[in-house]
DNA sequence: CAGTATCCACCCAGATACTG
DNA sequence: CAGTATCTGGGTGGATACTG
């Protein structure tokens, strides 16, 4: 997110700081998605309906400015880029996994519709 | 949150699922003062600088709609208003924990200057 | 393929004033 | 005390067209 500039409370608050960081409006969803390893740009973009290139560019910029993602651009014809998740990247992945638990509970069922890790890989 | 008219995966997806109602602007920040127990308006405002009071009754009136906090009012003068959380705002105590554990060492401090936490109760 | 550039509608959130 | 009402600027994100 990384706005609040009159936000007291953000340097602070441990829960706003991390919620700065993965709450934006996509990065929920890249971040569980690369927990499944490395991604390119298009194959993140078919993980995520409904994000536009723009936004998806955008929102991948803040979190590899952030020092989540790892962007790896191979100078290649056809471009090809791939983004990863760094250290700290790997490190949120206990909280996204809670994230994801408590949402499959609250959307009301145990069984979640594969996601790509059951079907890739 | 509640947006996303056109977002195809917020049915599908956990992640944004529960992004959607603890990554508002100051949402997080809500339920984490609430973790501690019941809370005033006017104590809730002091325990969140910044906020003005059409933000957090804006915020707090979609946390109760979600049915994550519960409203109670007293019929008393001057006028008294006790927020709480519901069992399901409760149910994500580990959610909001872990957020906060992983906060703290991102803002590199395992020792967190102390909370309210610390301080009443 | 992996973006950028530009335009623009929308709505979010701050400030301020007022009320039961 | 705990809000609501109104106005308003600025930021956010969608659509579209273009590029190395």
């Amino acid at each position: 997110m990384a706005r609040h500039k009159t936000y007291d409370c953000s340097a602070g608050c441990p829960v706003e700081a991390t919620l700065d960081l993965i709450g934006g409006k996509w990065k929920g969803l890249i971040l569980y998605h690369l927990l499944d390893g490395t991604l390119r740009f298009g194959a993140l973009r078919k993980c995520i309906p409904g994000v536009t290139a723009r936004m998806l560019t955008q929102q991948l910029r803040e979190l590899e400015a952030s020092g989540l993602v790892h962007r790896k651009v191979y100078a290649e014809v056809p471009p090809r880029v791939d983004y990863s998740l760094t250290a700290l990247g790997e490190s949120l992945r206990e909280v996204v996994l809670s994230l994801k638990a408590w949402g499959e509970v609250y959307l009301g069922r145990g069984a979640q519709r594969p996601q790509r890790s059951a079907l890739v890989r």
